[in-house]
RNA sequence: GCCCGCGUGAUGGAAUGGUAGACAUAGCGGACUUAAAAUCCGCAGGCUUCGGCCGUGCCGGUUCGAGUCCGGCCGCGGGUACCA
């Protein structure tokens, strides 16, 4: 019996699919397009194992839809730049360039043993200079409409390695790589203006309905809109700063003015800067707020403290009440106005504050309309009834709210503001593996951008990563420029963009990656928006948020068609591959190829030592679970591999990978070319021909075809197993060996080679590759009779086969008749009798 | 704290409000074989006095009928946060 060889058909198929051109996508406006794409890999070096779990599904689509007569774009790139490629040049004294581009050379030859339909001639690595060229025209076309900003901000800065990092680059306070303590240092940068466009990223987020309603809820909260008053209240007349009059608050609940006991301004907010040498204490105060590391952990039990100034706030409608103004460590200055007047009864940092202090707890929101209402030992946030609150008692909080406005508005107060608790997106990195930012420092005018005909401005290639910092500084020759306006000297921006920007408009680049201009009109009007995206959920805030923003930029710069503001109409993020983590009894993780796992444990191959089996859980290098794809594909071949990833858990979810799974998935493949090469020695039926072969196909794929629609992989793989097990169990039916066909066809997105191999046996002279999907015959999915369950007061007691037309009364006398039926009812007419056709029989005794 | 998800056999998971557990993995039994591997066939939620009864995290509701819808809990996972 002759076996199915992976290994020597798998590069033949290939070549073939090469040969005849069948991933090539050209821009052909009589064919409906179809645009999938995969989030493009980082070039580590080695492909992951959720890398090809992601590809694969992308390949799956990308094929159904090219059957299904879609002209389909499905393009593959690197995301080339970033920090691994400069530690490697620190470590093993390579060119960043050198490692990433073997990296990318290594990993293509990987993915291409994957079998996946992409069209190689897009390819594009974010670091060819070919590309961020393109990217440095796109910022002077941003820059030129106000989209970028440069400006003083606050970052993170590490004393050790002289660069600012990334607040994910900082761990408990220490810079990831050099472990010292990071300081926070005022530094000018450069933003995208992204907070001018909140509001249509909130907005349109309405319209994203094919996105994962996860992923839009963290896009919604991560852009944080929140509507408020800000409002200015006096100082009372002081002598330590006589020129600051009042300070501006931002609030949400105007309605607790009343509830006020004290004000707080921000350790970093102009008020406090002005009195730092004035009170006692506050300049070491303003410190130690500064060393306070910026993650999140440490807020989370960081003491509430303060420092009281003197100074006093006149309440804005009680000019008899004084609140007196701290300097408070949990007052950011990043947000609202830096400033915030406290109300203890109803704010938990208030109230946490008030009782270290000793200021009043005054309860002006009763949430039960009890005017005595009192407060506990925590603070009670919420809407409910004014009390305390002079004009405002007795009011419905939201009532108060808008009163309170008004008033403010009425008075010259302030006014009613939407405040967003999304930032400005800093791209300013002190790297050299990034896309060098195109401007010069001239020292008579200033900051200026470089002209589009002095683009690009390549990376200098003679750089040392001996020492600690930005290596761009120390590039003399490189830096040293003229003054595009002047004439004069000027020296380079040694900022390059963080590596976010690259992977903000590749998508874009794919349609015409070889253009002079970032994006050629007529193909990006043609293939964008991306109408399938896949990718990682991890990616669900920043890129995806970045690539909007870009979209619309580049919208309103030109560079894409202005009906299209949102780059992805139908976003997927897919699980994680995990697997058992294992640990022998000194604690010591164990890789799976080193154990050998029965029934009811593991042990060692080599020792038999017992080892314990842990929970699944992502693979990582550190636990050791990991699989290497090129193994598996190496032992199994790819089409295993693809159909094992697919088949045991939805698309969505994580997958365990077991060696049992993929044994399954290959002994599977095996059993359908057992049943092809029989059905190839069996004569082809015409189409006219009925039977239970047929039959089955036909079924399986109409569903089959929902399935994948649907991004149901593992249900219509395991139509597939059912279908399997169908054509193999007919006996005597002339319609096997069509239904084999149809059957190959259907598995061709998910095993590609292995179907092409079956479809040739089975007498194709076409590769599927470049053929229609199988068309579904209505006259096969009709069924001669259906079998009706009968339930009895809701539990299922009997079945009946009846006519799929046949007539209420016809079913009613069945039912009836039935002995079971018969027994229940004892006699008596059913009280009520449902039938649902073709469904179910309920009655009800 | 807030915002999302999710709780179904030993395991991964199926089930437009209509036969709960498709399909797969592991398991058990059998066939073939000197034997093993491979392959093929079959069994498989729990309890039972063999009539049935119970069963989708828990409690209640809607319905002829609830894993599915509604209300309230419990548990797990993810995201996010001194955001005023």
């Amino acid at each position: 019996m002759s076996r199915y060889n992976a290994r020597e058909s798998e590069p033949r198929w290939r070549e073939a699919w090469a040969a005849a051109g069948v991933d090539k996508a050209v821009e052909d406006r009589s064919r409906p397009k179809y645009y999938v794409l995969e989030m493009f890999p980082y070039p580590s070096g080695r492909i992951h194992i959720g890398h090809t779990r992601n590809y694969a599904m992308g390949d799956v689509v990308a094929r159904y839809k090219r059957a299904r007569g879609f002209n389909v774009l499905h393009p593959m790139g690197w995301d080339a730049f970033g920090m691994p490629a400069e530690n490697a040049a620190i470590e093993r004294k390579i060119h960043p360039a050198a490692w990433t581009y073997d990296n990318i050379a290594a990993m293509r030859d990987q993915l291409k043993l994957m079998g996946l339909s992409i069209d190689w001639d897009r390819e594009i690595a974010t670091c060819d200079p070919a590309y961020y060229a393109q990217q440095q025209r796109l910022f002077l076309d941003f820059l030129d409409a106000g989209l970028v900003k440069r400006r003083k901000s606050t970052v993170n800065w590490d004393p050790v390695d002289h660069t600012v990092l990334a607040n994910e680059q900082v761990i408990d306070g220490c810079g990831w790589r050099s472990g010292a303590p990071v300081e926070k240092r005022e530094l000018t940068q450069w933003f995208f203006s992204i907070t001018d466009m909140a509001e249509e990223l909130l907005s349109a987020i309405e319209g994203l309905d094919d996105w994962p309603e996860k992923v839009r809820a963290m896009q919604s909260n991560w852009i944080g809109r929140s509507e408020g008053a800000e409002v200015s209240f006096r100082l009372a007349p002081n002598d330590l700063v006589p020129d600051h009059e009042t300070i501006t608050f931002f609030s949400t609940r105007p309605d607790t003015i009343f509830g006020a006991s004290f004000c707080a301004v921000a350790p970093d907010h102009p008020l406090a800067l002005a009195l730092s040498n004035k009170v006692e204490g506050l300049a070491e105060f303003q410190e130690e707020c500064r060393r306070m590391d910026t993650t999140e952990e440490a807020f989370e039990t960081a003491e509430k403290k303060g420092v009281r100034t003197g100074l006093e706030i006149i309440h804005p409608f009680d000019s008899d009440r004084r609140l007196p103004v701290y300097v408070a460590n949990f007052v950011l200055m990043s947000y609202g106005t830096g400033a915030i007047y406290g109300v203890p009864a109803h704010d938990q940092r208030d109230f946490d504050f008030a009782t270290k202090y000793e200021l009043p707890i005054i309860p002006v929101v009763s949430p039960d309309g009890d005017p005595e209402y009192r407060i506990g030992d925590a603070a009670v946030p919420g809407a409910g009834v004014m009390i305390n609150s002079d004009f405002l008692n007795g009011m419905d909080s939201d009532a108060a709210k808008s009163e309170v406005m008004n008033r403010y508005e009425g008075a010259g107060l302030g006014r009613r503001k939407t405040n967003y608790r999304l930032r400005d997106w800093g791209v300013s990195r002190q790297r050299y593996w990034g896309c060098p930012i195109p401007v010069v420092h001239c020292e008579t005018c200033g900051v200026v951008p470089l002209r589009k005909q002095d683009l690009p401005v390549l990376l200098p290639d003679d750089v040392s990563f001996d020492e600690p910092g930005n290596p761009l500084d120390r590039a003399t020759d490189w830096k040293t420029t003229t003054c595009p306006t002047c004439g004069g000297a000027a020296t380079r921006e040694t900022d390059t963009m963080d590596t976010f920007v690259d992977s903000s408009w590749y998508f874009a680049r794919f349609c015409s990656p070889r253009d002079s201009e970032p994006t050629n009109r007529d193909a990006v009007d043609y293939w964008l928006p991306v109408d399938q995206y896949i990718g990682g959920v991890e990616h669900a805030i920043l890129h995806l948020l970045y690539s909007r923003f870009f979209a619309r930029a580049m919208n309103d710069t030109g560079h894409l068609d202005s009906t299209a503001r949102e780059p992805f109409s139908s976003l997927f993020t897919q699980g994680m591959v995990c697997h058992e983590t294992y640990q022998t009894a000194d604690g010591k993780w164990r890789a799976p190829e080193e154990v050998l796992r029965t029934a009811d444990g593991a042990t060692l191959r080599d020792s038999g030592e017992p080892v314990s089996v842990g929970a699944s859980t992502k693979m990582s290098k550190s636990k050791k679970n990991v699989v290497d794809p090129e193994d598996i594909i190496e032992q199994f071949g790819a089409d295993t591999a693809r159909w094992f990833m697919l088949s045991d858990s939805p698309p969505e979810r994580d997958v365990e990978w077991t060696a049992s799974g993929v044994e399954g998935a290959w002994k599977h493949l095996q059993r359908v070319w057992r049943l092809v090469v029989d059905a190839a020695q069996l004569p082809d039926a015409d189409d006219a021909t009925d039977g239970p072969a047929i039959r089955a196909a036909h079924r399986a794929v109409h569903a089959i075809t929902e399935d994948i629609e649907a991004f149901r992989f593992n249900k219509a793989i395991a139509r597939l197993y059912e279908l399997t097990s169908q054509l193999a169990g007919v006996t005597d039916d002339s319609t096997v060996r069509t239904a084999t066909k149809m059957m190959v066809r259907a598995m061709f997105p998910f095993t590609p080679h292995f179907s092409e191999e079956c479809w040739r046996l089975l007498g194709g002279d076409t590769l599927l590759a470049a053929s229609p999907w199988p068309e579904i015959d209505a006259r096969f999915l009709a069924d001669d009779v259906v079998t009706l369950p009968i339930q009895i007061n809701g539990k299922k007691r009997s079945e009946i086969k009846v006519s799929p037309d046949a007539d209420q009364k016809q079913i009613e006398a069945l039912v009836l008749q039935d002995p079971v039926v018969m027994k229940h009812l004892d006699g008596a007419a059913p009280r009520k009798l449902i039938i649902v056709p073709k469904r179910i029989v309920n009655v009800v005794a």
